[in-house]
RNA sequence: CGCGGGGUGGAGCAGCCCGGUAGCUCGUCAGGCUCAUAACCUGAAGGUCCCUGGUUCAAAUCCAGGCCCCGCAACCA
C-alpha cells in the first residue's frame, strides 16, 4: 500500500537544541527554532517528507530547587514552564512535527534502554570522586569558584570536602576515532571554522571520562539509572539522548533495533540518522565530541551534520538579564508581526558568525526591503492590473521568467548549503529586478496610450506573476505574507511546494483581489504633528 | 605565552580559504518617474582595506611581528 511505502521512506529529520525549561525564551531561543522552521519548510517545500523536533530540558539540580522554592512538585513546575516554551514556538510560525520533554515516559524509557545497553557492554566503570562541595547549593565547586585569596566566596555557605561515587562513561576510548572521523567527514561539522575549533580541541588535549551520575540522594529530579537507583542520569547524558530517543519512540526502525527497545511495537517511520542538529556555539563540545561518542557507544550511526550558529548581542552589547539589555522577541513579534521578526533575524545574520541587533537596524530592513522592496512591488502591480484591466490576468508573457528562475535556483541552492541569508538576498534579486521592470517599460504611460495595449498586457502579466513566484519562493522564510500574497491574487492553493515557482502559473482569466499593504511603514509622522 | 571572534568609504557588513578592476545595504547629493505603502528607477561623491616588515610581476587577500576592540562566572542559543 502507499502508505506502506511512505512510512518505509528515510524522512529528513531536523533537531534543536531542547530548552532547558527554568528560565526565559528570548532572541536566542526565537533564532534557533526560526533558521531550523526555514531549513524545514524549505525541505517540504522541495517535496521531502520532513520530521522536524524540538522540545524541553527538564531534569536537574535548578529545576528542582525553583520548584521546591515555590512549594510546588517538580512535575507540576515543569508542565506549567513546558506550556509556556511550546506556546512560544507556536507564537513564531514554527512547524515542529514534535515536542520532546525529558519527563515524558518515552523519553524516559529509551534513555534507561541506553544505560542498560551501554552498561551491559562495560562502558561504564565507578569511580570515586573527591572535591569540595557546598551543602547550601548542593553542587561541587571547582577550583575555578575559588577566589583569588584561595577561599570560597560566602554565599556558598558551608564548603565540605567529599568523597563520592560515581559512573563514568569512557570517552577517552574514543578519542582518535572522533578525530578520523571529523576529519573523513568534513561536512560533519558546520561551518568549517567550528570543524577546525573542535579538532584543535580534540588534538591538544585529553579527553577525561564523562560522569554521567549523580547520586539520588543529593539530586532527585532524574531519571534513574537502571543498573543502580541509587543515582539519577547526568542531565547532559538525558538531555542528548532526545534526539534519538524520540524517534526511537515513535518506532524508528534503525534505533529500535540498535537499542532493542522496539519490541512488540509498531514500526514508526525512518528518522535516524538526523539531517541536520542546530545548535549553538556554546554547546558544540556537547555535540561534537560527547554525543557523537555516545552514538559509537550505541553502534548508531552519527547525524549527518552539526549546524552551529552565533549568538545574538544588542547595540553592540552581550546581552544580560541584569542590566536589561535584551530583545523579547514576543514584544517585536506583537509590535511588528512575526514575519517581520523571522526576516530580519535570518536576513541580518549568516548562520556561524555572531550577529548584532539593532532597533534602527530592524526598522531599516523592515522598511527598505519589506515595505518599499516587496510590498510596494505587489501593490503597485495589483494596483495597475486591477486599474487598467479590471483585475483580470492578461495572456501569459515570460519577460522576467528568467530572472525568476535565477532567483528559485540561487535561493534553493543556498538553502543546501545552510546559507538563508543569501538565499533571502537572491529571492530580493527578482523584487528589485521587478521594481527596475516597472520603471523601464512605465505601464502607467501605456495606459494612456490604446495603440499599446498588447504591450501593457504583456508587462501586467510579468509582474503579477513575479509576485506570485515571489510567494512560493518566500513560503520557508515567511509564510504568513507568502499566504497574503497568494490570497491577494486570489488564488485558493497555498504557496508551500516548490514546484509551483515554475513560470506561467496565473493563468489569463483569472480575477486578482485586492491590494492590500503587507508591510505597512511605521515611520509616518504622528497624526496633527 | 589561556581560547575564540573582529578591525574594509559617515553607519552596518561581504570579499580573505582558491592573490590580479574593492562589492552590498543604509545614509548623503543630483536627476528621472508618478502605477504604488512620501514608495520606485538612474547616476554621483566618499576608502592610507589597523600598523610595520616580508613573499610576489602583483597583497584587503599569503607569511612574520605589533597595536586596538569584543566575548569566554551565572541566567543562556
Amino acid at each position: 500500500m502507499d502508505q506502506t511505502v511512505r512510512c518505509m521512506s528515510k524522512r529528513f529529520y531536523l533537531t534543536t537544541a531542547i530548552d532547558y525549561v527554568n528560565g526565559q525564551p528570548h532572541l536566542g531561543h526565537a533564532y534557533e527554532k526560526i533558521i531550523t522552521d526555514v531549513m524545514a519548510r524549505a525541505q517540504r517545500s522541495a517535496g521531502a517528507e520532513v520530521f522536524f523536533l524540538t522540545g524541553a530540558d527538564e531534569h536537574g539540580q535548578k529545576v528542582q530547587q525553583a520548584a521546591h522554592a515555590e512549594g510546588r512538585a517538580a512535575q507540576e513546575y515543569c508542565d506549567g514552564l513546558a506550556a509556556t516554551w511550546q506556546a512560544f514556538v507556536a507564537r513564531l510560525d514554527v512547524t515542529n512535527d514534535d515536542y520532546v520533554r525529558t519527563t515524558q515516559p518515552r523519553h524516559k524509557e529509551v534513555v534507561q534502554a541506553i544505560l542498560s545497553k551501554l552498561y551491559a557492554e562495560g562502558q561504564f566503570y565507578k569511580a570515586p570522586y573527591r572535591g569540595f562541595y557546598s551543602t547550601k547549593e548542593e553542587t561541587f565547586l571547582t577550583e575555578k569558584d575559588r577566589r583569588p585569596d584561595g577561599n570560597f566566596d560566602p554565599s556558598y555557605g558551608e564548603v565540605v570536602e567529599l568523597v563520592e561515587e560515581n559512573y563514568y562513561f569512557k570517552l577517552k576510548d574514543h578519542q582518535q576515532w572522533l578525530i578520523d572521523y571529523i576529519e573523513s567527514h568534513p561536512d560533519f561539522i558546520f561551518p568549517e571554522n567550528r570543524k577546525n575549533e573542535v579538532l584543535g580541541f580534540l588534538k591538544n588535549n585529553t579527553l577525561e571520562d564523562l560522569c554521567i551520575s549523580r547520586p539520588s540522594s543529593r539530586l532527585s529530579w532524574g531519571i534513574p539509572l537502571p543498573f543502580d537507583p541509587t543515582y539519577v542520569t547526568y542531565v547532559w547524558f538525558d538531555a542528548l539522548s532526545n534526539y534519538v530517543t524520540l524517534p526511537a519512540a515513535l518506532g524508528d526502525p534503525l534505533l529500535c533495533k540498535a537499542l532493542g527497545c522496539g519490541a512488540g511495537k509498531p514500526v514508526g517511520p525512518e528518522l535516524w540518522p538526523a539531517d541536520k542538529q542546530v545548535i549553538g556555539k556554546d554547546i558544540v563540545k556537547f555535540h561534537a565530541v560527547y554525543w557523537p561518542i555516545m552514538l559509537k557507544a550505541m553502534g548508531v550511526p552519527l547525524p549527518k551534520q552539526l549546524v552551529v550558529h552565533g549568538w545574538w548581542q544588542k547595540d553592540g552589547q552581550k546581552m544580560s538579564k541584569s542590566t536589561g539589555n535584551v530583545v523579547d522577541p514576543l514584544a517585536v513579534v506583537n509590535e511588528w508581526g512575526v514575519d517581520a521578526f523571522r526576516y530580519y533575524v535570518v536576513r541580518e545574520l549568516a548562520i556561524g558568525p555572531d550577529g548584532n541587533w539593532t532597533d534602527a537596524g530592524f526598522s531599516a530592513r523592515y522598511h527598505a526591503e519589506l515595505a518599499n522592496g516587496l510590498g510596494n512591488l505587489l501593490n503597485r502591480s495589483l494596483s495597475m492590473l486591477n486599474r487598467y484591466r479590471k483585475g483580470v490576468v492578461p495572456q501569459p508573457s515570460s519577460e522576467l521568467a528568467k530572472d525568476a528562475e535565477k532567483a528559485a535556483a540561487e535561493s534553493w541552492a543556498a538553502i543546501e548549503k545552510n546559507e538563508l541569508q543569501d538565499a533571502l538576498v537572491s529571492i530580493w534579486g527578482l523584487v528589485n529586478r521587478a521594481n527596475q521592470y516597472v520603471d523601464q517599460t512605465a505601464p502607467f504611460k501605456m495606459a494612456k496610450d490604446p495603440a499599446q495595449s498588447a504591450r501593457l498586457d504583456e508587462v501586467l502579466y510579468n509582474l503579477a506573476e513575479s509576485c506570485r513566484i515571489l510567494a512560493v519562493l518566500l513560503w520557508p522564510f515567511i509564510p504568513g505574507t507568502s499566504a497574503r500574497i497568494y490570497a491577494q491574487l486570489n488564488l485558493k492553493t497555498t504557496p508551500d511546494k516548490r514546484s509551483e515557482a515554475q513560470w506561467g502559473g496565473l493563468v489569463a482569466g483569472h480575477v486578482i483581489g485586492a491590494p492590500e499593504a503587507l508591510f505597512p511603514r511605521r515611520d509616518q509622522p504622528a497624526a496633527g504633528k
